[in-house]
DNA sequence: CATATATATGATTGTATAATCATATGCCAG
DNA sequence: CTGGCATATGATTATACAATCATATATATG
């Protein structure tokens, strides 16, 4: 059982996670395969997996199959909006911390 | 050494725990010491202290002292576009997923 | 200076998480 | 039916996290 805070934590602590960040990144365009996304992200294909069904349980992407493939695609354009306010906070930050960034 | 990807994961994941979320909602009307955070969430001073912590060096929180007194304030407007969007998915994936809540 | 209040931190413990390797399942093609 | 590709899952390991109790520091007040 299950209470609102506990629930709201669990939708951005599945978001906040770096593999996890990527594979949304990588969704941004659109649905995509497992095959497509691990290369993608450069992580284990058994890796990938896990992640993707963590973000799939958490109610963040949706899981279609077509024949041997399955593919995800994020389900609220919400999560992208997170994503981008985080990325905000990140550039309105880095003068106040001095934080080394890597512009990847 | 950070880079992009891991900076925003940081900022989400510090958000996406329960203490730290009840802190982030409690300190929506503004900066509070920790003497009125704890009990307002209904946890441990301890506890309190160190998750506050978090929050300040995710780079959340400001602190300010004011003599024997701390107080903590949220640094960012977009921390709390960030958990209102986050409801607005949990509200639009209760009914997907039949998940119960309770409403608190 | 002694005491009380506010906050932080050390040490410990149990639990969760991420990554990896190996193995299993499901599905299509030949 | 066999082989190969796509995906998922079991087992393991190392690390991170949250919570708690006890103790320490800092500041204000009598």
């Amino acid at each position: 059982m299950y209470d609102q805070t506990e629930y709201r934590a669990e939708i951005l602590k599945a978001l906040g996670q770096p593999t996890r960040m990527k594979i949304i990144d990588f969704l941004r365009d659109g649905e995509r395969c497992v095959c497509e996304i691990f290369p993608a992200i450069g992580e284990e294909h058994s890796n990938t997996s896990r992640h993707l069904n963590l973000l799939l349980s958490s109610g963040i992407l949706a899981r279609r199959k077509d024949g041997i493939k399955i593919y995800y695609a994020v389900k609220h354009p919400e999560v992208f909006e997170i994503v981008d306010l985080a990325t905000l906070i990140m550039t309105h930050d880095i003068t106040g911390r001095q934080r080394l960034l890597k512009v990847a």
